[in-house]
RNA sequence: GCGGACGUGGUGGAAUUGGUAGACACAACAGACUUAAAAUCUGUCGAUCGUAAGAUCGUGCCGGUUCAAGUCCGGCCGUCCGCACCA
């Protein structure tokens, strides 16, 4: 007997797959489709082992749901512009395309390896002019549709490398990468206005159109998109004519008007308008203003900074009481981008206003009483009250509860007139300028005599000029220099004209791939008879870190292409499924620097290097990344145990939602039961090969007690690993296979034909796992083509049903025993073969029977008090 | 600070609606085979007591509901994730 040996067997299939197009998909819609989405990979180098268990999960989706009679749709591409392959070019003088490409080709390579069931032919990446063409035309026609804005906006820039961060790349006010303090610029930027669909967005959270979609990615859309309903409303200056800035009054948003009149200052944002005026004619407001933009924007410098202001000679009059008079500050912690860029504060009901008026001294007068406080003894110390209460100190809202008075004011102020309910998000406008040469170009043309033009489509695409590698070896973006691609003529005028040099945001890329995989065509972005049959996914699979933006900019890019009449959905993803990532020790050497797993040993001493002997100190398990080296490559394990093994591995165990701490002992317990299949079926092959399966069964099996019970353990087997692979359970289907295999290869007498039944199922029930192996059994048992062709096992009802069931018995809710009763036994019955039992009649001497709770198949539970 | 998830043997984890806690696997230990080792196979494996039958305890901690709680409720503790000066 051949031991199984992988590095004969894997290629051979896959071989043998590809000669005959085996995976390709065609458009179908006589057949009922299923469209198995993974988020695609970015194309980093190598694959990494988090990739296997991505893919290994779709694939298992795919394969799935193509032998239960689906036509699949499973394709594979990549996110393929972005900052590592320039970041590359700095480091190496190699150009960012050239190290794309090349990377693509090595990691198409090694997901060829693993055997995934992927329609090749739809492969992509989306540098490509053939993908980014349509990009830009897509992006044209959201132009037209008033989807696109263009405006001035705040960025993060970094005056050494002379480019634009993005939040993540500010560390401590700094570059990431130049070490510079990041400035603040004002740019015109390109916007997409996705909150003109904010509400949209949100209402597909809870309406039943994402019923498919994890509660927690939900929740986190939610909070991000962030809903507030407040009012807006203008403060009168007192004394309008001086005030600066040309205004009478100052706009307020607020989502607590009942507090009105605990009102003690209004305090504008350092980029606030009137503050800008100020500061015109005050060095001392200027002062501030510089002071509060050097702060950053960064988490930890928001969380640090004390609370300041900057009071202006300036006052506004309560709307409600024009004798009340509120100084008017500009204040550190009021955000321009949040509602208005303006507040009023309110000490007593509003931690971080208590926190300013402590600090310059203003009224702290509370409006809000709690349940059960005295009005007289009630006072507001060093935390303010932000509960529910009853309203006092309020003129006509007093005796109102929070609610109430909310809206009691909003309808005092709107019958003023001078303000409006008010709906605000916490979402902003999609930015999606990029100062970068690796992106898309957004094709639009600057004409000092027309403005910002579009270009003509009959132009498209806007192709990346091919600059020199020794480009990105100088700070800024290479798109500025390349003056040949620049310099253009305005398509309106026919004047002298400069193209934008900014690229789009990767997202972008991202945000409609999958509607292109779908319904490619070479004119259009996508057709769209085709991408109603396909659309949208029903299964898309990543990791939870997309959970916000990625997913969110898809969902709002699909409603963006229904304006626009390409797609005929909103929403792109019906079900999704977020994966844990894939962990692993960390080592550190006394130096402080990363270890190689591959390269620690571990002894009665602890963990040393392998080859230095020097003591090693473990870290915390992490995500495997490169920077900290530890990494698993998946080609070492297929190299050693095959890509089946690294593929059952990975699924195994761990719930698929859940991280996975990589460990080499698991897969060699991966690689112990691929050869244990495969003996198993080996040895039975000659003797019940699938051929028995044409005849009927034979007389009389339903009498023999051996052949029924492996026919009970086969069907059962199937029943739950169909009902687990449904509901994402693979780590439980691997158990149940475990099961199985173990009864199977100890069925020596039974009866051929039912064996035969049960290899059967066996070989289908691991082709979505182990396809190499599956083909590999399933010839070996004389099946006709592929078995992943070969439909999925179905299980006769009539044998899942149990004749006898074991259930247990408590005696005052603890179990003293268990008992066997026929599977149809009735209460009555059940009751009286419990009772009848030794050890219960044991545990009843000298006791009063009180109770007896009989749940029919599952449990007895006799309650008895002892006589005493 | 706000929102959410989770906490079960030495380990990963099962127990889907309250109903026999610990399936399956890893590690460990013992045995078989072997000159030996590896591989493979067999067995043991929550804790305590007991030769055994069995008994008692046991799902982060405290309390509650119930005939019955890992599961439900209240209060703590801990870990992880998301958001974070959002008015």
């Amino acid at each position: 007997m051949a031991r199984y040996n992988p590095k004969d067997v894997e290629p051979k299939w896959r071989a043998r797959w590809a000669d005959a197009d085996a995976y390709r998909t065609k458009t179908d819609p006589d057949k009922p489709k299923y469209y198995v989405l993974e988020m695609f990979p970015y194309p980093s180098g190598r694959i990494h082992i988090g990739h296997v268990r991505n893919y290994a999960m779709g694939d298992v989706i795919a394969r799935y749901k193509l032998a239960c009679g689906f036509n699949v749709l499973h394709p594979m591409g990549w996110d393929a512009f972005g900052m590592p392959a320039e970041n590359a070019a700095m480091q190496t003088g190699r150009h960012p395309a050239e190290w794309t490409y090349e990377n693509i080709a090595a990691m198409r390579d090694q997901l060829k390896g693993m055997g995934l069931s992927i329609d090749w032919s739809r492969e992509f990446a989306t540098c490509d002019p053939s993908y980014y063409r349509h990009q830009q035309k897509l992006f044209l026609d959201f132009w037209k549709t008033d989807l696109v804005e263009r405006r001035e906006s705040a960025v993060n820039w970094d005056p050494v490398d002379q480019t634009v961060l993005a939040n993540e790349q500010v560390i401590d006010g700094k570059g990431w990468r130049s070490g510079a303090v990041v400035e603040r610029r004002t740019l015109s930027q390109w916007f997409l206005k996705i909150t003109d669909k904010a509400d949209d967005l949100l209402d597909a959270l809870d309406d039943g159109r994402l019923d498919g979609w994890p509660d927690n990615v939900r929740l986190m859309q939610r909070n991000w998109i962030g809903k507030s309903k407040g009012l807006s409303m203008t403060f009168d200056f007192a004394d309008a004519a001086s005030a600066l800035g040309g205004e009478t009054g100052v706009r307020v948003y607020t989502t607590r008007p009942d507090t009105l009149f605990g009102a003690s200052f209004i305090a504008l944002s350092p980029d606030h308008p009137i503050a800008k005026a100020y500061a015109e004619k005050d060095d001392a407001v200027a002062a501030f203003i510089a002071e509060c933009q050097n702060i950053g924007t960064s988490e930890e410098a928001v969380e640090k900074a004390e609370k300041k202001g900057c009071r202006l000679p300036l006052e506004a009059t309560h709307p409600f009481d024009a004798s009340i008079k509120l100084p008017v500050y500009i204040a550190n912690f009021v955000l321009m981008q949040y509602g208005t860029g303006a507040i009023f504060g309110c000490p007593a009901h509003d931690q971080r206003d208590l926190d300013f008026a402590r600090k310059y001294d203003l009224s702290v007068t509370p409006v809000v009483l709690p349940k059960d406080a005295d009005a007289d003894a009630f006072t507001i110390e060093n935390e303010a009250y932000v509960g529910p209460g009853a309203l006092y100190n309020s003129d006509f809202l007093n005796g109102l509860s929070v609610e109430a008075g909310i809206q009691a004011a909003i309808d005092r102020i709107e019958t003023m007139g001078s303000g409006e309910a008010t709906v605000n998000y916490r979402l902003r406008d999609w930015g999606v300028s990029r100062q970068r040469y690796w992106g898309c170009p957004i094709p639009a043309i600057h004409c000092p005599t027309c403005g910002v033009v579009p270009v003509p489509e009959e132009d498209l695409p806007v192709a990346l000029p091919d600059v020199p590698a020794e480009a990105f070896q100088t700070p800024g973006n290479p798109l500025d220099r390349a003056e040949d691609w620049v310099n253009t003529t305005c398509p309106k005028c026919g004047g002298a004209a400069r193209r934008e040099t900014d690229t789009f945001d990767t997202f972008v890329d991202s945000s409609w791939y999958f509607a292109r995989f779908a319904a490619a065509r070479d004119e259009t972005p996508v057709d769209k008879a085709e991408a109603d049959y396909w659309l949208p996914v029903d299964q898309y699979i990543g990791g939870v870190e997309h959970a916000i933006l990625h997913l969110l900019y898809a969902r709002y890019f699909t409603r963006a292409m229904q304006d626009t009449g390409w797609l005929s959905m909103a929403e792109p993803f019906a079900n999704l499924f977020t994966q844990g990532m894939v962990t692993h020790a960390t080592y550190k050497d006394e130096a402080g620097d990363w270890v190689f797993p591959e390269d620690v040993v571990h002894d009665e001493k602890g963990a040393r290097h392998a080859d230095t002997g020097a003591p090693v100190a473990v870290g915390a398990i992490e995500k495997m990344s490169k920077s900290k080296k530890n990494v698993v490559s998946p080609e070492d394990i297929a190299g050693t145990y095959g890509a089946d093994a690294a593929r059952w591995f990975m699924l195994s165990d761990s719930p698929p939602e859940r991280d996975v701490e990589w460990t080499d002992s698991g897969v060699a317990g991966a690689w112990k039961l691929i050869n244990r299949i495969w003996e198993t079926v080996d040895e039975h092959a000659d003797i019940a090969p699938l051929s028995l399966l044409d005849g009927p069964a034979p007389k009389g099996i339903e009498k023999d007690e051996s052949s029924v019970a492996l026919r009970r353990i086969t069907h059962g087997a199937i029943a739950a690993i169909t009902d687990d692979i449904e509901g994402f359970r693979f780590n439980k289907a691997i158990a149940r296979l475990y099961e199985f295999v173990g009864v199977l290869r100890k069925s020596a007498n039974i009866d051929n034909w039912v064996r035969a039944e049960a290899l059967s199922a066996l070989t289908r029930l691991i082709a979505p796992f182990t396809p190499h192996l599956a083909e590999e059994c399933w010839a070996r048992l004389g099946g006709e083509g592929f078995i992943s062709s070969a439909p999925w096992p179905e299980a006769d009802a009539t044998l899942l049903k149990k004749d006898t069931v074991t259930i247990g018995i408590q005696i005052n809710g603890k179990r003293r025993g268990e008992i066997g009763v026929p599977a149809d036994a009735d209460k009555a019955a059940t009751e009286t073969l419990a009772l009848n039992d030794a050890t219960v009649k044991r545990h009843l001497e000298g006791a009063t029977l009180r109770k007896v709770i009989v749940v029919p198949g599952k449990i007895v539970n006799i309650v008895a008090t002892p006589n005493s």
